[in-house]
DNA sequence: AAAAATATTTAAGTAAGCTTAAAAATATTT
DNA sequence: AAATATTTTTAAGCTTACTTAAATATTTTT
């Protein structure tokens, strides 16, 4: 399947899970940076594949073989940020761009290979699930952004949801990477800010930031 | 630039180096499995892009820019062969078949990584030379065909030049490898054969074999 | 509940990268 | 050198993946 299928598949997927949870045609062009018009038609055209269902003016939903579909996609796209981040010296935003192309680009094979070789990894470097080869994800996630901790606790920070190159330089700087630990010292609820500490360091957190951030709370 | 115009030129610029020495569309076309009419198509569009000469009924000529978009791919794709073949156990024309559809989705960033981390290697598995970032080849290839040797004297094994699955399992079968020693027993001039030596056993090569795989003497 | 705003769909059109078929030029054979 | 074969080119047409503009439906606001 194309490269611009793979993508429309995979946009309709992440909608489903996380995101706005809106998967109609106007917003999936948003994310994919295509007319609404273009969206509709690849929407049609899917759904004589037996890649989604479409009805007029509804949501899009994945059958059974396009959710396999993406899920396959997503695989190879964690698979290839994890074995990128830990092979070469780059940022989080460069690996994620690169794996963006790889990801239409690699046999089942190559990937087995990756995964393998990374001794089956269940987590990317972002801390996003890495489905396996039958396209199942494994883990159960239990974060929750770091909007909606409680003050006074501690996290380990498990997923840093974003593809934006700003972010991530953010978040090296200040040593936000998956795992490591954070505390909350204040929810400033009024402004939709958190305060955190972290290595010694205070910081303050504005929703943009806090939303998609994802932690689990340590005991 | 495009997956079509990088082959497109990547398959002129292997025709104006090695093999048939024909760059005329109708060869190219046979090179990339598509129609003459095809090729005579993309011929014009990158001569108007500078990417090439053409002229009528003559032989395509890559100019300095569209030799220079040739080198770029073809180090991403040696360099993806040799990062393949040392990380994973794959054969050589699987892992063939990886680097030709990751070389036009790797960045020059991404390709100078993989470069360092192997120690910027001047061959690949094939024996073949890996252009530099400049997209200069530094290294003077001296190798003969193994056609071409002589009896009674011992050759380095230098260069595979195919991407035929069955020839590589053949290789692969018979220890014929890049860097191993091979001793040419007889040249049967008359059936056009080669008759070697190789790990204590005798084989027998015809020509379409000993016309693909280099070698270097042995002092 | 009507009006206004927004989103979706339809329609028409474009560029890239192909195809096949026929015309024109070049190469090869005799 | 003429006849034949092969290549190259031209022409017309197709599919994919888009576009913009207008029509239609849905949502939101008032």
């Amino acid at each position: 399947m194309s490269v611009a299928v793979e993508n429309f598949v995979k946009a309709i997927y992440k909608n489903e899970k996380h995101d706005t949870n809106d998967t109609k045609p106007g917003n999936i062009a948003k994310e994919l940076g295509i007319s609404n018009a273009a969206a509709t038609d690849m929407a049609k055209k899917l759904a004589t594949k037996d890649l989604l269902h479409y009805k007029k003016y509804q949501q899009l939903k994945l059958t059974k073989k396009g959710t396999q579909m993406a899920l396959n996609v997503v695989r190879k796209h964690r698979l290839w940020e994890s074995f990128l981040f830990k092979m070469f010296d780059m940022t989080l935003h460069d690996i994620h761009r690169e794996a963006e192309l790889l990801e239409h680009q690699t046999s089942d094979l190559l990937a087995n290979k990756i995964s393998e070789y990374l001794g089956n990894p269940k987590f990317d470097p972002h801390g996003d699930p890495i489905p396996n080869a039958d396209g199942k994800i494994t883990t159960t996630d239990t974060s929750i952004a770091l909007s909606q901790t409680k003050e006074g606790r501690s996290y380990t920070i498990s997923r840093l949801m974003s593809d934006d190159k700003e972010f991530f330089d953010f978040c090296a700087q200040h040593g936000l990477k998956y795992g490591n630990t954070i505390f909350v010292s204040k929810q400033l609820s009024k402004n939709k800010m958190t305060q955190i500490l972290i290595d010694k360091n205070t910081i303050l957190l504005n929703e943009d930031f806090t939303s998609i951030i994802y932690v689990n709370e340590k005991i």
